[in-house]
RNA sequence: GGAGGCUUCGCCUAGUCUGGUCUAUGGCGCCCGCCUGCUAAGCGGGUUUCGGGUUUAUCCCCGAUCCCGGGUUCAAAUCCCGGAGCCUCCGCCA
């Protein structure tokens, strides 16, 4: 939720985000129609309980006549009170519904533009030179690492298990990504993967991303599709002290429908149903959120580096942002299979617009309370075993084990082994 | 799955039976000031949160807020109904 403070004030700074972003400004001025009825809406009601509020007390002392004669006052009074009060709960409700469906603020510097229109900020490493080039899933048969035939028997299409090194492999990794993050003082943390309504409200994924999203009616639960979702209800509803930012680091499983994917990326482990993943959250003052995403950025490369895959980074244009964020910065690994570059990691600076919705506070100098900024980003995840098979590969279909990797494999290659 | 108890402004707590002087009591903590060789103690004041109005700002005024949502009533922390969370016990179970 954007702040309706900043958008009494400059209108128009809201407009040009829009723009930016390529949605429509009619939502803004909707959003200010709804906001003005509201405000108008409380004052009729708050000047009619006050009235009550006054009668009640003169009834309370009076007696006899006087009394039954305030009493036919105050009745009326209570009717009116009444409807004043349920159109204040309808404008409220108006009032949220245009809330929601205004994203936040492009940050200043985010390309214009949509998909396509990202810009590359930097490229680093070397792309691997390889004669012939076997995919992820050739080499994780080969290795006996990655089951796609009985993840599909036990679960169906895009599901998957990962066997022997596989599975080493993504603890592995994972404990490499906890090692930094801990090492840098982040909160390790495993959180929930199923969450309630408001948690999955909260975070924004029931808006334009609801049908990715799984449901698990006869509880009213939904499943995660990040750690992000439950990081950042951790703290709702509290006040925080963020003299320094309060960072976490989350493990979880992953789910997702993929819905409208279909056909995309069938083989292998790179778009499936459950994955897991760890995600740095962040929580800190909104004057810090610029340098504080430039920070977890600097933590996902190092991660990168650590893996020794060739990668690129991208600031995703305003148009691809999603509706929380103010700007998104993708780390693309490169995939020799497939001689491009696919997203492995994804870092939003959400400001103040998640933090609102789920009322995570902190103190300022004066003592008021304030909406804290809010940041995410991904640290590893199981697509992440994609680009460190194929990048590492070897002609006879082993696999060379990135140096920060070994001591979690007891092993510096993985050979192929007979079925 | 069943039975019972609890939930009050950071923490603890009074108030709920018997609706209205509740503008929610007191303690702890915290903040400001006074006092004092220093410290401690003592004294005085302040301290839920959100929204609206007013203002350069401080202040001030109004409304909401006693877990949440309904209801009864002129009036609800208080009475009634529904729900959530926590705790205890019973049953079942990886």
């Amino acid at each position: 939720m954007i702040d309706l403070r900043l958008l009494r004030d400059d209108p128009d700074a809201v407009r040009a985000s829009q723009r930016a972003r390529g949605e429509s400004e009619s939502s803004v001025d909707e959003l200010l129609a709804a906001d003005a009825q509201h405000r108008g809406a409380l004052v009729r009601f708050e000047s009619l309980r006050a009235e009550q509020k006054q009668l009640g007390k003169q009834v309370a002392r009076a007696k006899g006549d006087e009394k039954q004669e305030l009493l036919a006052r105050t009745k009326q009074l209570a009717a009116d009170v009444k409807a004043a009060d349920l159109t204040v709960t309808e404008t409220a409700e108006a009032l949220r519904a245009a809330h929601l469906a205004v994203p936040n603020l492009v940050e200043d510097g985010v390309p214009p533009g949509g998909e396509d229109d990202f810009v590359v900020l930097k490229e680093v490493g070397l792309r691997p030179e390889l004669d012939t080039v076997r995919d992820h899933l050739e080499l994780g048969e080969l290795l006996g690492a990655i089951d796609m035939e009985r993840g599909a028997k036990v679960s169906g299409a895009r599901f998957y298990f990962l066997t022997g090194v596989g599975a080493l492999l993504q603890m592995g990794l994972f404990q490499l990504a906890m090692a930094q993050a801990v090492e840098y003082g982040l909160t390790p943390m495993v959180t929930p993967s199923l969450v309630k309504p408001e948690s999955m409200e909260g975070t924004g994924f029931l808006g334009s991303h609801a049908s990715e999203v799984y449901r698990l009616e006869a509880d009213d639960l939904y499943l995660v599709g990040t750690s992000e979702v439950a990081l950042a209800s951790y703290h709702s509803g509290e006040i925080l002290d963020l003299a320094e930012p309060r960072r976490y680091a989350g493990q979880s499983s992953c789910y997702r429908r993929e819905a409208g994917s279909y056909g995309k990326d069938t083989r292998g482990i790179i778009r499936v149903h459950q994955f897991d993943k760890i995600e740095m959250f962040s929580f800190c003052r909104p004057e810090q959120s610029v340098e504080e995403h430039r920070r977890l950025l600097a933590w996902q490369e190092e991660m990168l580096a650590k893996v020794e895959v060739p990668y690129r980074v991208i600031d995703t244009a305003a148009g691809d942002l999603g509706s929380s964020a103010a700007r998104k910065f993708d780390i693309e690994g490169w995939v020799p299979s497939q001689q491009r570059y696919r997203e492995l990691t994804s870092t939003s600076n959400c400001t103040t617009f998640q933090a609102r919705r789920l009322a995570v506070r902190y103190r300022d100098e004066d003592g008021k309370p304030q909406v804290a900024a809010t940041l995410n980003g991904t640290l590893a995840t199981t697509r992440w075993l994609v680009a460190i098979l194929e990048n590492h590969q070897q002609p006879d279909g082993s696999v060379r084990v990135p140096k920060a990797l070994q001591q979690y494999l007891g092993r510096d290659v993985l050979e192929p082994v007979a079925r």
